[in-house]
DNA sequence: ACATCAACTTTGCCACACAAAGCTCTTTGC
DNA sequence: GCAAAGAGCTTTGTGTGGCAAAGTTGATGT
């Protein structure tokens, strides 16, 4: 009895697509973050666009999702945050990209 | 004084990406209209998955946009609702599919 | 000493996606 | 022929969440 549905379910991939991905905001953090695999704070503000405020709540939400690790330390008497890219984020973001690849060829019936 | 931004800021197309195409449920229901050129409610309930009220919701947001046009008439004594994708959703969605096509493509540093 | 700036975090608000309820007719028992 | 059910929606309610504004903390000018 699995699929309630009588058929076609397999012609909607964006139904549970990973909503913390799809945020543009977050994309793009972790597009930079898989190209150059660690970036601080200030470097992602800046090339992103983001405000601080912005970039601080993306960041906690993709460390708690396990995307990123941050390593926070004081460089020269100052804070610092370093972001990395994790296994977990690459992935996530390799099956994001498969789905929506797929999305935006619309549906040739 | 064109540009605030230093420069760089050619390489972030997300910011200002088309949320209201952007929504999964609103793009899936752009491409289906794309595909079949009009279809009606219970169609885009169907293949979509969306409920009565999500589907009715998204549909107005849709029409207010000047995305899609709605023609409601009585078929047999019924209600009965055909969309129709308009020209500018047509362009609309084309502007978002190269956005975000690009944007999928990472960034190679 | 006071203000300013850098690097953040926290708080507050507003929009919005989804669900639940409501609404209007028609059809189907009984 | 009348009540209950169903089809085809719309409206309301609610919780999440993105963004901006304000707050925090310490270092650095003046």
């Amino acid at each position: 009895m699995a699929g309630d549905e009588p058929q076609g379910d397999a012609f909607r991939p964006l139904t549970d697509i990973d909503r913390l991905i799809h945020e543009p905001a977050r994309l793009m953090i972790l597009s930079f973050l898989e190209a150059v695999d660690s970036a601080d704070y200030v470097f992602l503000m800046r090339v992103s666009g983001l405000t601080w405020g912005n970039l601080s709540s993306h960041m906690t939400k993709l460390e708690e999702a396990g995307y990123v690790t941050v390593k926070k330390e004081f460089l020269n008497k100052k804070p610092h945050s370093m972001a990395q890219l994790t296994l977990q984020g690459k992935q996530a973001l390799e099956a994001y990209r498969l789905v929506m690849k797929k999305a935006l060829e619309g549906y040739s019936l």
